[in-house]
DNA sequence: GCCCAGGAGCCCG
DNA sequence: CGGGCTCATGGG
């Protein structure tokens, strides 16, 4: 079933290309980030974008890049405030700086280079101690940055699977997530597509009042008449 | 004006 | 452990 709603998604929506924002290329997935910029930028754009409209997020981030603060170092040096100023596009900006800063901490202290070669279990318990990454955000670090197969779940996914009925709504994460790691693939690419998949899906029909009627998934859905 | 957006932390019972 | 509150901008 989660592999046929994804094959009718794909074939409405099509790639998504999810990651990094800069790139050159666009819609077909482009492998991910390659540089370790890239990887920073999508790191960053992944706290940004947290309870909040991905193009406000993504103007932030053409800011950050604009003022080189794609870049350890110099996130490091930035006062909160000012950095603050620069992603105010992004709303929550006070907290966001703390985020941002703590994010690059964390780098600092352990390079992408070392990060990367971790298993995915300490990975992400590395990731859930920085104040301001929580679950969803560490998993789409370890998918979107790192391109580990991690499935990230947000509430379009909860959303969308418990109106379908293979999901209670008040499942949390956790459990959330071992649901589709037993059912699908650890294949880092079907994770990534998928995710993108179904923030589009949500925003094009499953939204909090859903339009069922054109809905092109509506034959696999219990909510759907 | 109201509602919502690719959440997380904290507090409270 | 679950529910409610705060953080904040910009577009519909």
């Amino acid at each position: 079933m989660l592999k046929q709603i994804y094959g009718r998604l794909l074939a409405e929506y099509g790639a998504q290309g999810w990651w990094p924002v800069t790139k050159k290329e666009k819609p077909e997935y482009s492998g991910g980030p390659k540089t370790e910029k890239q990887q920073l930028e999508v790191i960053f754009g992944a706290i940004l974008t947290q309870n909040t409209s991905w193009k406000n997020a993504e103007k932030a981030i053409i800011e950050l890049n604009r003022r080189r603060l794609i870049d350890i170092d110099r996130m490091l040096e930035i006062h909160a405030d000012k950095l603050a100023l620069a992603i105010k596009s992004s709303g929550y900006f006070n907290q966001k700086a703390k985020k941002l800063k703590n994010v690059a901490a964390l780098l600092k202290k352990h390079p992408l280079k070392e990060l990367e070669k971790l298993e995915i279990k300490k990975l992400r318990l590395l990731l859930l101690s920085v104040e301001g990454i929580g679950p969803e955000t560490a998993d789409s670090i370890i998918l979107y940055a790192l391109r580990k197969p991690v499935f990230v779940v947000d509430t379009y996914t909860k959303r969308i699977f418990s109106r379908v009925g293979l999901i209670d709504k008040k499942r949390d994460y956790d459990d959330v997530q071992r649901f589709f790691h037993s059912k699908l693939k650890k294949d880092e690419k079907l994770f990534n597509e998928y995710h993108a998949l179904i923030v589009e899906h949500a925003k094009r029909y499953c939204r909090k009042e859903p339009l069922c009627k054109n809905c092109i998934v509506n034959s696999f859905c219990k909510a759907a008449k």
